[in-house]
DNA sequence: AAAATACTTAGCCAGATAGGTAACTATTGT
DNA sequence: ACAATAGTTACCTATCTGGCTAAGTATTTT
């Protein structure tokens, strides 16, 4: 359970900090559509392109995108299962947090049948 | 569908970076399981009040937490739905490559359905 | 009234981030 | 061969981050 997410070698840090910014959700967002070269990745963004390529760098490295090579285009592609580790830890806090307050409803409902019982 | 991301009113750009810290990451998963106060969620965090006010503090601008102050202690509580937005969004993307994918398996059944014909 | 508790505010600092320009390398097209 | 294209590398700058200490405020507790 808990060792499944391990299994995704880049860390939380580097994948919630890649998402955090437009810029690269709007890549990724792109790159579910399929693969793309560098510049057809930067675009749509009023930026100079080694300001883009720092932001490639970083989805890369948070492991969400990875690159090829061919002549003098590299082709990007989002990762296989990329984005589950951030779904994982999203999903268990929810669920954790659904629990709990079922727990509540549990305890408000006892509170209420005290209170009848009082009358 | 578009709009009903608009409902939670902090954006991606502060959520997902207020999770892209392991000690608000912990101070998270410390609040799903109920509500606590300042000191109670700095203790397990070898770091000085002040340093740990601003995690609060960004959680809090993030709309993942929330606070009420009593005498002199103030409890954080957990916004109802917080997490929603970030999970939509992932939810979204992985959503988009999977049927990205469905149609890149269609398109590779196409062409061996047509390679079967030339033999 | 004084001491202890529970934050709060103000200000400092080192390192990371997001942007930029200029100059360079490697391929491809003419 | 030369020009154009597609990235890449090397810096520079302003701002944000995450940590700190010191000092201040507001509520209990004794």
């Amino acid at each position: 359970m808990v060792s499944q997410m391990a299994k995704y070698g880049a860390d939380l840090d580097l994948i919630f900090a890649a998402l955090s910014d437009p810029t690269r959700r709007a890549t990724i967002a792109r790159l579910v559509h399929g693969p793309a070269s560098v510049s057809e990745l930067a675009a749509p963004h009023d930026m100079a392109l080694p300001s883009f390529l720092g932001h490639l760098g970083k989805l890369e490295k948070a492991g969400l995108i990875q690159s090829t090579k061919n002549g003098r285009v590299r082709s990007y592609q989002l990762t296989k299962e990329a984005l589950l580790p951030a779904q994982n830890w999203l999903a268990e806090q929810n669920r954790l947090w659904q629990t709990r307050l079922d727990q509540l409803d549990e305890y408000v409902m006892n509170l209420i049948k005290e209170k009848d019982h009082e009358s």
